[in-house]
DNA sequence: TCTATGTGCAACTTACTAGTTGCACATGAG
DNA sequence: CTCATGTGCAACTAGTAAGTTGCACATAGA
């Protein structure tokens, strides 16, 4: 069962660093930035930040493009669903609530 | 911003295990085990397992209780509410599925 | 009491990750 | 062109995490 890398491995994975959950909140919030911009609000240095926008890029977060001499990260959170669902489908299933949610969930991921 | 460790580090940095998760789901699913019981369906020695345990635990993810001279784990979900929170949160705010997910589990967060 | 089974503790190896620094390359503006 | 600004690449360090092994301790049962 223990396979090589799964994907809500490197979903979770990547979750796991406040910075990256900083950045990622950032860019969903406040619209697309440059790794530049965004070192203003945190501790570490410029390439400290691109690694972890690249790290969010690998799991499918950001996407970058780049303008000028400029490249600018935007938030694509449409992977989040499968975080989603794991962890509704993972919740005590006696919850009703939680079993609704999960109903919800499940076909919203399977819509895209 | 980067103070130390956050609960959603632990919380989603425990999660980024797909052994961890594994244990997890099999708690949720077919109710409390032991440490040598869920040997078998793992590739790690029971050792490895425990640590494991241990690890959900801290995050508050399973608790144990002492039954004679086995130690027997149950999963103890409510803490992924916190996640879910957050990855709802974060989600892209114009797509209105998942605003309707995110109202509800804020809800559900709130009563517990 | 003796034994099989289950658990706990500790040391150790290996591998990965965050973060840094230094420097080279690219581009917009004057 | 020249320079300031933004980006890219690579090497390096330090800390942490997964997983192992070996052995000691505890307990149910015959």
């Amino acid at each position: 069962m223990t396979s090589g890398r799964q994907p809500l491995d490197e979903l979770f994975g990547v979750l796991a660093d406040p910075t990256r959950r900083g950045l990622l909140e950032r860019l969903v919030h406040h619209g697309p930035h440059t790794a530049t911009e965004l070192v203003a609000d945190a501790t570490v240095t410029r390439q400290g930040i691109v690694k972890h926008l690249q790290a969010l890029a690998e799991a499918g977060l950001v996407t970058s493009e780049r303008v000028g001499r400029e490249v600018r990260y935007r938030a694509t959170t449409e992977r989040l669903s499968d975080a989603i669902a794991w962890l509704l489908g993972n919740s005590a299933k006696w919850d009703r609530r939680l079993d609704r949610l999960r109903d919800r969930a499940m076909k919203a991921a399977a819509k895209r």
